[in-house]
This record gives C-alpha cells, structure tokens and sequence, in this order.
DNA sequence: ATGGTCGTTGCACGA
C-alpha cells in the first residue's frame, strides 16, 4: 500500500508540531504540504528525516512555499514551472516522482475576488498547469496532482451556495480550469469513493466556521486512471482540524494499492 | 449587515 496525502499547513514554522504528530500517527508514504511560509534554508529536512524521509521544497519566504516528503524515493525534482512563459516569483508548484507516481505538490493562488488582478493570475495559473500537463507528463501513467486548488469543484463542497454567490473559488471560469485538469486525464480521488454533500477540507478560522461546518472542499488529490485504478480508499482526516493550533485546512489521504 | 481569526511581519495585509 502508497499512502499518499495532501495538506496546506499554513506554516509549516507555526505548524511543525502538529505536522510531526500527525505523519507519525497517519504515517503517510508521500506528503505534499503547501504554504510552508519558509525560506529554502530554513526547512526542517532534519526533522523529516529522522522519521525516515526524504524531503524536497521549494520555498520562497514569507508567503506561499510547497514541499514534498517521502519514504518510497524522491527523485526527478521540478521546482516551478520550467517552460518559456513569465517569470513567476510565487513557489506554488513543486514536482518529484515517488513510488513510482509522479506526484506535484500545488498551491493555487487563492483569487482573492473576481474583479482582482489575483484572480487573473489564478486562471492563467491553472491554464499553465494544464500545459505544463501537456507537455511533461503522461496521462497514461501515474500521475498525482495533489494541493489546495482554492476551488470548490461543484455546489456541493460548499457549505452555503448563497454565502460564495459572486465570490472566488465558486466561480465558472474557475471550474472549467479544473475540467480542463480532468480532460488531460485527471479525476478527483476523493469522490471516486464518496459521494456525500457537504464534506469540506477547509474552515475559516473565523466565527466558528469548523465548529458550525462552515466550509468548502478545495484541497484535492486529482489521480489519472492509473492512480484511480490503484486506489483503496480516500479520506479527509478532519480531526487534524481539531485541537491547539491547527491549520485551517484538513489533510487529504488516498491509499494506492501496491 | 457586519465582522469575526490566524499567519506573516511589524503595527498592515493575505487567507
């Protein structure tokens, strides 16, 4: 069995704590976390290694940052995008192959709002993720887009349609970005498996959102069919929402057969 | 209808 699971930490400084308790509790084979918030120098690769792994980051400072751990091999490094386009100074896209699954850890630029220039960056962001899609990798093979999409795929992930109306992560031009994911070949795991209402991966920590399940599903773990194919099972591990400090997002786990 | 809480850093801003 690949354990592979995907969690935005928002700070992996604040968080290292909880981020150690819960990979030895859940020990995870491969980890992708997004919002680090640290530079290059300062990752605790130490820490990851005496629980037994490898670690990749790309880190950037104080906002953004991916990294990927893992204790089934850790090669074919990509730390951003790596083609012709615009200098992006974001680190929001890291690559490694595992296991055997060539696995990206993605942290897709939140929006902010719909009249925002962020916004614009977020769907030039993910049409160049597609392309990077079509031109570096193999939707025959093994392939595990896994992140915070900051993009609820339907109606269902959020908890108040009426809440979001006009508002980013809910939007069409946004879902069609991630439909366009899914017609290079990748398929959201999770509801391969469930298909409940009102399951969420992130809570506002404000107003007692997590506690009133106030939420949205937007952290994903997007397989192609060599990894649907593989998979056993998918959860979201909310109890890591709860207690002392936690992250306002919710670890994303897919189980692989071997 | 508004604002609320965290994280960064530095007393404002991003999520």
């Amino acid at each position: 069995m690949l354990r592979l699971a995907t969690w935005n930490v928002n700070s992996l400084k604040a968080r290292l704590p909880r981020v150690t308790e819960w990979v030895v509790e859940m020990a995870p084979d491969v980890l992708c976390m997004q919002e680090t918030k640290m530079k290059q120098e300062v990752f605790p690769t130490e820490v990851f290694a005496d629980l037994g792994y490898e670690s990749a980051h790309f880190g950037q400072g104080q906002w953004n940052g991916v990294a990927i751990i893992s204790k089934v091999g850790l090669t074919d490094v990509v730390a951003g995008w790596e083609d012709d386009g615009p200098d992006d100074p974001e680190a929001r896209l890291l690559w490694a192959t595992c296991g055997g699954v060539r696995v990206a850890s993605a942290y897709v630029p939140n929006g902010r709002a719909l009249d925002n220039d962020h916004y614009t960056y977020k769907l030039a962001w993910m049409a160049r993720l597609r392309e990077a899609l079509d031109r570096r990798e193999d939707p025959a093979s093994a392939v595990a887009v896994c992140g915070d999409y900051n993009i609820a795929p339907e109606d269902r992930d959020v908890w108040s349609v009426e809440a979001f109306a006009g508002a980013t992560h809910v939007s069409e031009p946004e879902r069609a970005s991630l439909r366009s994911l899914e017609a290079w070949g990748l398929v959201d795991v999770y509801r391969t498996f469930h298909d409940e209402d009102k399951v969420f991966s992130w809570w506002d920590y404000r107003g007692g959102d997590f506690h009133q399940g106030r939420g949205m599903r937007i952290d994903l773990i997007m397989g192609t069919a060599a990894v649907v194919e593989r998979a056993q099972d998918s959860m979201i591990d909310r109890n890591a929402r709860k207690g002392q400090q936690p992250s306002d997002h919710a670890p994303v786990i897919v189980d692989l057969a071997d």
